[in-house]
DNA sequence: CGAGCCCGTTTTGTATACAATTTTCATCGA
DNA sequence: TCGATGAAAATTGTATACAAAACGGGCTCG
């Protein structure tokens, strides 16, 4: 876990997450791998990994750069990802049954305690996770994966609060409802505008943090 | 273009389509660059790649296999499509304008001319193409770019007749109407159904082939 | 002026040797 | 017989040197 080219990756992720690398910034692989203190290979590794993800981008002579980061494009990101993860809730509920209901409920109940911002943080991921899981659709996880930034979704969790948090533990519970009873389009409503909320938390933050400076 | 890099991607790529390497056969890196003619960094590189484009996975210990083909792996690749590029139309047709239905209008009555298997397909990718790009979201371009193998469509327009070409220029002209008037859900649906349809013919021939052997 | 070209500099691409890890399989002991 | 163990083999990971390509700045020529 701790090898040279999973340090280049966290390394080069947390640069740009930081903004310690600007959008749209070349990425110069000799530079980082001198900052990170590994060679030039596991850098090009964890270039190609963050390219997967859509935190770099190439131009068309190879070279990389910090992709963008703007409120449209969280936009875009969350669109896409209500649209898959809308879809994976719908196939959820049509073939995960009546036992993935029940492993959704425990997971529910475990997450209902207090408002500890981290306790929800890891409620919420292995809700998502166990949905996405129950669509039985690998290569739908795969996209998930690569779209979903865990630090967006951290820095949207960190500025909800305690009614956001009831909002979400209330929305999760109805998506349980919806696949126990099989309702695909049900659950794919719920997750959709769950996620869409999500969003627009995110968007009210961000247009604060703009006035104030 | 004809980079060490470029030539491995290839290369692996059609031993993969040509049935050279069988689905859920491990990938050696060696024995490939052996095989291909370059070294094991560019074979590393096109591994990379490939498995961004869902042609090759990955086990927890980093060793890399064919990706399965089965029927229900290009179900699941044809509906995640049918999804996005559904989205695509819908926003295309939101944000293209009169411009890009006139763009579409003109690809169309090119495409209109004769069976010539090679001369539709043209047709068909510029088509797709300027729709993707009409939708105006790099990330989406990407998913779709990485979702979509080439080959598959080609192998499924190798089995259309002269009458599903008909329908499939007749759904392009649909599409291009509900575009002009600015119709979302008129183009997602179109798109979505156009896209199905192109797997079942593709299912069809799969399972006419497979009575044969 | 400005478009195009040349050449030094910067950056990425590739091969290769060696290191680290994982797998395989034979052996041992309960 | 079964599972544990450990060493050998196979495979992937990493560093590094050199090759190739792209960039940039200054030059010429119209």
């Amino acid at each position: 876990m701790s090898s040279a080219a999973d340090k280049a990756y966290s390394g080069i992720r947390s640069l740009i997450l930081d903004g310690a690398l600007a959008p749209g910034e070349q990425l110069k692989e000799e530079e980082l791998a001198e900052r990170i203190g590994v060679s030039r290979t596991p850098i090009r590794d964890a270039l190609r990994r963050l390219e997967a993800e859509f935190f770099v981008t190439r131009s068309d002579s190879q070279r990389s750069f910090v992709a963008d980061q703007s409120v449209e494009d969280i936009d875009e990101i969350f669109t896409l990802r209500a649209m898959l993860e809308g879809h994976a809730a719908a196939r959820a509920a049509t073939v995960g049954g009546p036992a993935l209901a029940a492993r959704l409920r425990e997971i529910v109940d475990k997450g209902d305690n207090g408002s500890d911002v981290d306790a929800f943080l890891d409620h919420n991921a292995d809700f998502h996770a166990e949905i996405i899981a129950g669509a039985g659709s690998d290569r739908l996880a795969t996209m998930l994966a690569r779209l979903v930034s865990q630090p967006i979704v951290h820095r949207t969790a960190r500025v909800y609060d305690k009614d956001q948090f009831e909002r979400s533990l209330f929305e999760h519970r109805e998506l349980v409802d919806a696949i126990e009873r099989g309702d695909a389009e049900w659950a794919r409503s719920v997750m959709t505008s769950h996620i869409r909320r999500a969003f627009h938390v995110f968007e009210e933050a961000a247009q604060a943090l703009k006035r104030e400076k």
